[in-house]
DNA sequence: CTGAAAGCGCTTACAG
DNA sequence: CTGAAAGCGCTTACAG
């Protein structure tokens, strides 16, 4: 029934094991100085308006104190989170942790954290994040969104938050504060089927996803096809997994007339599909030929022919974007769309 | 020269094109009440002291003008930041997004975000990872510390963020805030190295990294061997990358005397053995039997016999301790330090 | 039972 | 040039 010894200074009931951090307000105090004094000297390199010596002291007395900046505070006061927050499908997808680094490294020295936010690909789950947007979490976001469609995100730029997209193709300069990085993924499709067509196969299918990027792969690779009078042959199943390349690659292999090669397309869509083909006893590339598209890590060890997406930069041009939107005026510039090269991966797989 | 026309209603030289969002003040103005009855609302399920009508009134004009509420604002009032954050090496090791994923399994219903910090597994960013705590941007922390000491992660429980450390084996309980997870690092690589030797090798080396949990495992596999009468071989490189899985490798296969089988201190290194033994035209696990830990999702498709880790169940578990310490009075109890089962996954390459 | 007021820790425009 | 004051948007203890 007592009341517990540990109280913050706040007191009043609140009882907090913690004993509260210093605050600007504390070190004032000790220095003997305005609370509004030791913000300007602890932020600002240069400080005309406090005397040197002033200015030393309540150096002396932060670092005493063992001071650390309050962050919720700032970010209530300054009306910027420093945060960038990094919207996509699924952070186990081997995709997604390349991009994610490429925004931190740009992000990191600029002063912006990484909040990762899943959506696992769902409509759902991305209402949710933009919902969770809305709360000023973020100063900025970069994202896939599978479903969303720009009326649905203007409600960003509306708030003042900048949006980059990872997107599949080129997109029209806009007037919102939504900018894209991309590479062509309709070239970077039909340039692959076109090497599976060089290779000899004439049967070709391409494993597909509900949503996402895989329309425009499968663009250009209807596209490639029809060219050279084949014909397409799409199976969807609905996600960006392994288990969904599977299914997929065990419907093709109980055909009578399989395929000679199957293009995934993605990666993790191609490596279920590898797995399904080596289940069923078949060898790669003799039996059947496979390729992917993303190029994740993985893909080099296990010999998978694919398109190239550097993440790395996507992530990395994606955050540079960010902080010039943050500057001064930066969210009046018109949305502009930023490409990055593809890169057709031979390997021993296809 | 002329001043902007768009301006917040702070306005006073602050331009900013987005228009503010409405305030809890916004609602109360519009519905007659007052702002503190306005959260009041918003935030309890039931408000025996609003008349229901007020409370009708009040809900509609919050949707009305798409009322959300200000993240910061509610951090810095209510000194929580309902976000956790995830302090690992190295977001690209396939190991840690499953981690993460099962992380935020659990933080999400429990209304916590989550947000990555990479240390690239250095003392330097372990620190900055550290600093960074201190300054209230999370309520509590999963982390992987290679190099940190528990006497230099105690900074985060006086000042009452709990931490719950993925560990490599058992720890004593102790008085702070600080919880463990783990497998049982040193028995998982004994079992391994046992079931090398019944596979009838006795030329097996293992490849280590300077830091991390790659000790206990290296301490299982010695025990093991010395007691087979087989002398351990260690071959260590810096980091847990295929790189340097590659590299020890490539040292190996230099000898006269080359091993039967390598076991990697991790399923990394153990991919970038395997790479550079087929660079050097050797068959696994004819030539060379290969090993690994973790059990990454890759690790199934290459057929790598591993350790599984259970890194989404880790995840989960270090979540649901965190959100246990953050209930009232949680951070008096003594750290826990919480076992998992691992499981000898044997595949086609051992 | 009800509502007005204090205050979280900070930044910055403004008065002296 | 210098320092005190306002206020970001919210939660909650407390006075009526």
């Amino acid at each position: 029934m007592a009341t517990s010894i540990t109280r913050t200074k706040r007191g009043k009931g609140r009882d907090i094991a913690a004993p509260s951090r210093p605050t600007q307000k504390d070190i004032a105090l000790a220095a003997g100085v305005s609370q509004a004094a030791v913000s300007l000297v602890l932020n600002k390199a240069e400080t005309p308006s406090v005397p040197p010596a002033t200015r030393t002291r309540i150096l002396e007395v932060a670092q005493e104190l063992g001071y650390r900046p309050n962050h919720p505070a700032r970010m209530l006061r300054s009306a910027r989170t420093m945060t960038f927050a990094c919207v996509i499908p699924d952070i186990t997808n081997p995709f997604y942790p390349g991009l994610v680094r490429g925004l931190q490294t740009v992000a990191a020295p600029a002063g912006y954290d990484v909040l990762i936010f899943d959506t696992d690909g769902r409509p759902e789950g991305e209402v949710r994040a933009v919902e969770w947007l809305l709360q000023g979490r973020a100063d900025g976001v970069v994202a896939t969104f599978f479903h969303l469609r720009a009326s649905q995100l203007a409600v960003l730029s509306r708030n003042g938050i900048p949006l980059v997209r990872l997107e599949s193709q080129h997109k029209p300069d806009g007037p919102l504060a939504i900018d894209s990085v991309y590479i062509d993924n309709v070239e970077a499709a039909a340039e692959m089927t076109r090497f599976l067509i060089a290779r000899g196969h004439r049967r070709i299918a391409m494993i597909q996803a509900e949503f996402g990027p895989s329309q425009r792969r499968a663009q250009g690779y209807g596209a490639v096809m029809r060219d050279a009078g084949l014909s397409p042959d799409f199976i969807t199943d609905s996600a960006y997994s392994e288990e969904s390349g599977a299914r997929a690659m065990k419907r093709l292999l109980e055909r009578k007339e399989r395929p000679t090669a199957v293009f995934g397309a993605s990666d993790v869509l191609a490596l279920g599909a590898m797995e399904a083909a080596r289940i069923a006893g078949l060898s790669i590339p003799n039996d059947i030929a496979i390729a992917g598209f993303d190029d994740i890590p993985v893909a080099k060890l296990l010999g998978l022919t694919t398109v190239r997406q550097p993440e790395f930069d996507l992530g990395a041009l994606a955050a540079r974007t960010l902080v010039r939107r943050l500057l001064p005026g930066g969210l009046e510039a018109p949305g502009k769309s930023h490409e990055l090269k593809f890169e057709i991966m031979k390997r021993t797989s296809a």
